[in-house]
DNA sequence: AAAACGTGGCT
DNA sequence: TAGCCAAGTTT
């Protein structure tokens, strides 16, 4: 009797899988929440960029229950500098729900209902966490299963293939291991820019192998070119502490603090004008690349003794590290606090 | 259903 | 370097 696709994966995988801090050791049952929490902060980032943030918040709120007592806020400035900063949103709205249903869904249905998780999430989770047979499809899994099957329909129209698929090779048992196994092949040995052939346990199996080219595979749609778009961040100093605002709760970097600015968009240039009448000195540009466009961010800073209109905070200096800037703003305090230290020297 | 939504690392 | 890419979800 031959072995099938998902036995020889998985014999790779009980000698290769990556260890990794929110795996546990073979045959261990994992912490449901430490699942699902890693997962969602793996959505669209990579391992290394995870790992210290899931340490700091499994350390500061090590189970649903600590995590859904959490005032939002402190959340949400854990969360700064991870991106997609919704997810830290629904994050807090999910562990509140798991918190009053006593518990995970068991299942990837009931998982699929918390915000934030979708059908990745879910089957990962129910697979992961509980066992359960689900197929698994991250951007792993699609290149892999689009390289093994020559699947030549460009993505996203290749989607329902690679679905089909994947759940014909997804065993019933271990669906677990069996969905990281694939993970963990699409990131060692069939990478975006590397096909390690030769080192593929299921190199026999695969089709694009087969075709001499699999690099060909999957097949994408061509991107959009991303604009660049101009604006302008606000820095407001007294007393040692800098004004902030917390931007609104949807949409870019909805619900951080942040330096005011002068309403530029992905859409559109900031106006240019200040919130403040005043005397304004340019402290420097700061590149920042969003996913859909790019931005060039001059900060200027405040030299007077007016008072911004509407909601804000004064900040101290000291503390600024704590303010949970998102990256770009952290990049523009910096701008102007090195140049400062810089001029002391002079 | 196409577009919005961050960031850092790699080539 | 400029572009590509990473354990996607929401609207």
């Amino acid at each position: 009797m031959s072995a099938t696709m998902s036995d020889l994966l998985l014999d790779w995988y009980d000698r290769h899988a990556r260890r990794l801090p929110w795996r546990v050791s073979t045959g261990e049952r994992p912490d449901p929440y430490r699942v699902w929490l890693s997962e969602v902060m793996l959505q669209q980032t990579t391992t290394a960029a995870v790992a210290p943030y899931f340490a700091a918040f499994t350390a500061r709120w090590p189970t649903v229950e600590a995590l859904a007592a959490a005032p939002e806020e402190a959340v949400m400035a854990a969360w700064a500098g991870l991106g997609y900063y919704s997810r830290a949103r629904n994050l807090v709205k999910a562990a509140r729900a798991v918190a009053d249903l006593g518990g995970f869904p068991d299942t990837e249905a009931g998982l699929r209902a918390l915000p934030g998780v979708g059908d990745y999430t879910a089957a990962a989770v129910a697979a992961i966490a509980f066992g359960r047979r689900a197929v698994v499809i991250d951007a792993n899994v699609e290149r892999v299963v689009a390289r093994l099957y020559a699947i030549a329909t460009p993505l996203p129209g290749a989607r329902k293939a690679i679905r089909v698929a994947a759940d014909t090779i997804t065993p019933g048992k271990r669906a677990g291991d069996f969905a990281q196994a694939m993970m963990d092949l699409g990131a060692t040995i069939c990478t975006a820019r590397d096909a390690k052939c030769l080192l593929c346990p299921l190199q026999s199996a695969c089709a694009a192998r087969a075709l001499g080219d699999p690099l060909r595979f999957p097949v994408k749609a061509v991107k959009k070119a991303r604009p660049l778009r101009t604006g302008t961040a606000f820095w407001i100093e007294r007393d040692e502490a800098v004004w902030l605002v917390t931007r609104p709760a949807k949409g870019l970097l909805g619900g951080m603090r942040a330096l005011p600015d002068d309403g530029w968009l992905a859409r559109a240039d900031g106006h240019g004008e200040a919130p403040l009448a005043g005397a304004w000195k340019a402290a420097g540009v700061v590149r920042h690349g969003f996913t859909h466009f790019d931005l060039e961010l001059g900060v200027a800073t405040y030299a007077g003794e007016g008072v911004p209109a509407g909601e804000g905070q004064w900040w101290p200096l000291e503390r600024l590290d704590e303010a949970g800037l998102p990256t770009l703003f952290a990049k523009a305090a910096e701008r102007v606090l090195a140049q400062r230290s810089t001029d002391g020297e002079d």
